[in-house]
DNA sequence: AATAATAGTTCACGTGTAGAACAGTTTCAC
DNA sequence: GTGAAACTGTTCTACACGTGAACTATTATT
């Protein structure tokens, strides 16, 4: 263990609480009734991946298989996406937006970027850059073990 | 909007994604029945404050102030805290925790310690000190309008 | 004294999560 | 080939957390 650790640790669940939180509440306020936070997340690893499963999702948000199940299920049912079963391995579903799906997750694209960005103008460029980039490196190493079932 | 603010919050909300979900899943692991993560948050919030309010609390955390009401309830059938009733101002109660609340927010922060800490060793000091004071001072701008209603 | 404002609770409802049981499909060992 | 094992996704039940509106009790205002 490292000599400042528990302080460092400390300070940073602190601010990151606020952070999340503060970050939550304003996108609920902005996406309103069309969209929750977690299914953005979700309608955005779809964007960003060709051929996206389930298991997928699942690995990418540490949740088990069945909380996905359920957020694709209204997904689905608000006509944002589609599921196509694979012919060659019938087990596999791929995920994929539909018209409405990409135009409503545009749309919220936009709005987060605006809820976002006035905050960027209270820093140097390269302390944001510097900042990013650890952050990057931090998800790199909590991403690599992986590892949950169900 | 600065220059490259869509790519670096395109680029956070990735980073961000992950670390806060994999954060989360591994307090969840640890924690297991005792304690969800947003009860430790509150706790947390609670063991930092004299006096500590609901409407505090739902400022802190940026939430109605009956899903604090829905915490606390579940925290106090646990018995983890008390609520102790402003004898000026009948209105306000104060929440404290209990001697079982302290040991069992004692134990779960020495937990978060334990999962947090072996991620520390992959960076510098100083820049760990740099991404933190950038974190604070993040946390303290979104702090800073608050206002959110019941 | 009547009215406003404040602090907290209750209620109904939607969303997210876990975990166990299940169905359908490969894959593998023999 | 055939039977067992592994894998993908779904369903079901139970619970935590979020909202917003309506409510109680208390204090402040005018």
């Amino acid at each position: 263990m490292k000599k400042d650790a528990e302080e460092w640790i400390n300070r940073y669940v602190d601010a990151y609480m606020v952070v999340t939180r503060q970050i939550n509440a304003r996108l609920r306020d902005i996406f309103g009734e069309g969209l929750t936070s977690d299914q953005f997340l979700i309608l955005r690893l779809i964007a960003g991946q060709e051929k996206c499963t389930s298991t997928y999702l699942a690995e990418a948000v540490a949740v088990g298989k069945s909380s996905i199940t359920a957020i694709i299920n209204r997904l689905d049912e608000a006509g944002m996406i589609e599921r196509t079963r694979d012919e060659n391995d019938r087990r596999q579903v791929y995920l994929t937006m539909t018209e409405h799906g990409k135009s409503v997750y545009s749309t919220s694209e936009k709005q987060m970027q605006e809820v976002i960005s006035p905050y960027l103008f209270h820093f140097e460029d390269h302390d944001i850059e510097r900042f990013i980039t650890m952050f990057e490196k931090l998800a790199f190493l909590m991403q690599e073990p992986g590892g949950r079932n169900n």
